[in-house]
DNA sequence: CTGAAAGCGCTAACAA
DNA sequence: TTGTTAGCGCTTTCAG
């Protein structure tokens, strides 16, 4: 036999459909005789009897999706944050689509438009391009939407995201307590907002610190690469600028520079210390393991997902954003200078 | 203006739905005259016309998802598995729906029971839990299902594993090669198929290469982590049995390893070679870098999708099965002994 | 409190 | 080749 429908469930128990699904709703099972409902209950789950979200759906305009807009899974970044997501929606009965775009602008436009059609309620976006003009066309479309790790520069959406700023002054304090002077910046891509964040927030924190803010002492990578960091860090030390620690925009850039280290026989942290961002899997298993700012994204992604809930119960309730407080964790490749 | 409909589409290009029906859909373009159907094509572009998967999955009973079931995606092991699955569905038209079950048969129970109801046409399933009643029960149901990374003893269900046992050999015969005579092996936990199966090849690789089988050599960890690694490796040492390599049930275990070399100043490889399992990312920045064994993670998800895939489009086929090549990977953790 | 009837958006016979 | 009709499984008016 096959999966027994709501239909089945009416006729075995003897009442006409539309009392069966008042009494199986428990937001509708005021509306009928408890009597009834009990009944229509108890056949139900003799039945096996389990409801189709899908025509539901049809009928409510609601899916009981969500897409999650993501560059890649595989980047170590992201399970934490898609487990936290999930673990929120699960229970409120949605489910995740999830998309890669591999920051592929062309890509994640098609995804999107794929996710749409997919009648999703709404999107949960991680891709870190900024100045999207999709974005704003989203947005005006009346799509919901809650932005991750990017605080959007020119649309109202609201957004989760690490308190970056804080977390690069932790970063450089807990320098500056070891007694480091020169302290250098690994910037990530300034294209993204986490870059352009850290690297503002780097600057500001020299200042506010009391050391020299020397341009020379920040360097750009073009990825979020180790192979970007390790390029980074030996254009810097090519250039002969001096320094004895290095402030790196993620955590894959600070393991460029190990790279760099190992090549060029530097012993970290005895002649240069690095701290990471991100803290991801097995930093500490690293030798030396990495000092690095925490960033709880299992977290991340729980506020996100509920953040979108809110906004589908409510669509017209304003746009709320949240910044997450980070720590730092501090391993074995931060020391003072000799 | 909503979202257009079909009717909407029609309306506008003058034609009954079902023609606009037919024309947008290519399996059935041909019935219909090729001067409307353009029409109609280029009207519904106009219009911004997506069609409703949902309705047209309720009319033809499927809905385009199919269910991804695995421990956890927080595990290093199966982000790159579940990318290659997507990367399979998504230009198939399908997507998958992720749920996480950390391993509790009762919530894998539940998680599962929800995506039936959400009308998934197949589970791909990673969990790693050996002879599940519920896996027959769903066979019994004719729920189509593709297993990753386990060879179901009893059920016949089409699955694509590594080639396990012949990764194990790989890694052995490196080691003898390298002069190893005496080399213990920490196995993943007994009731999981992955663990029983790498113990089984781990024996009978040694007997194969002429060395002794001996059983005080073979240690048990009662979860796949570095905690239980640890102390495996720690009740091995303490047994006053002699071995100059280890090979570990899988990466993570590897890295219990390493946790005890620490502890007890012990110089890997110097002192004792270790071979992991999986190639993790980020293992060759450890120092020293593991040599490990290699498995395609996102082409086993890739296989499986595909082979879901053809058990949607012929549900009679035959189940498949396929073993995939794995390759050792040696990096800095092994080497002859002293 | 319950039943009747209509319809969500689409597709698949069947008929013309 | 196109239109008609019916219906996927469910919810939701509206009557009764």
């Amino acid at each position: 036999m096959q999966t027994p429908t709501l239909r089945d469930v009416a006729d075995a128990a003897g009442v006409h459909p539309a009392t069966a699904s008042r009494a199986l709703n428990p937001a509708t099972r005021g509306l009928v005789n408890a009597e009834t409902a009990r009944r229509v209950i108890k056949v139900a789950e003799s039945l096996g009897y389990r409801p189709n979200p899908i025509a539901r759906g049809l009928k409510t305009a609601k899916s009981g999706t969500v897409g999650l807009v993501i560059p890649d899974l595989t980047n170590p970044l992201f399970p934490p944050i898609v487990r936290g997501i999930e673990d929120v929606l699960e229970p409120a009965g949605y489910s995740g689509l999830i998309v890669n775009t591999d920051n592929d602008p062309h890509r994640e436009r098609q995804q999107i438009e794929s996710l749409r059609s997919r009648q999703v309620e709404g999107l949960i976006v991680a891709t870190a391009l900024l100045d999207h003009p999709l974005l704003g066309q989203l947005r005006r479309e009346g799509v919901l939407m809650v932005m991750v790790n990017r605080r959007p520069e020119s649309v109202d959406v609201p957004s989760i995201t690490p308190d970056d700023a804080t977390g690069i002054e932790l970063a450089v304090r807990h320098l500056v307590e070891l007694g480091h002077r020169r302290i250098a910046h690994l910037a990530g891509p300034l294209n993204t907002s986490t870059g352009l964040v850290r690297a503002r927030a780097f600057r500001s924190a020299v200042r506010d610190l009391g050391l020299e803010d020397d341009p020379a002492l920040v360097a750009h990578c073009d990825y979020w690469s180790e192979d970007a960091g390790a390029a980074a860090l030996r254009a810097l030390l090519d250039s002969g600028t001096e320094f004895t620690a290095v402030v790196a925009g993620n955590d894959l850039i600070a393991l460029g520079c190990y790279d760099v280290f190992a090549e060029r026989d530097i012993d970290c942290p005895r002649d240069v210390s690095v701290v990471g961002f991100n803290d991801m899997p097995f930093l500490d298993k690293l030798r030396p393991p990495l000092t690095t700012v925490s960033v709880p994204h299992q977290q991340i992604g729980g506020e996100a997902a509920r953040l979108l809930l809110d906004a589908i119960a409510d669509p017209t309730r304003p746009s709320r954003s949240v910044l997450l407080p980070l720590t730092l964790v501090v391993r074995g490749s931060t020391a003072p200078p000799r």
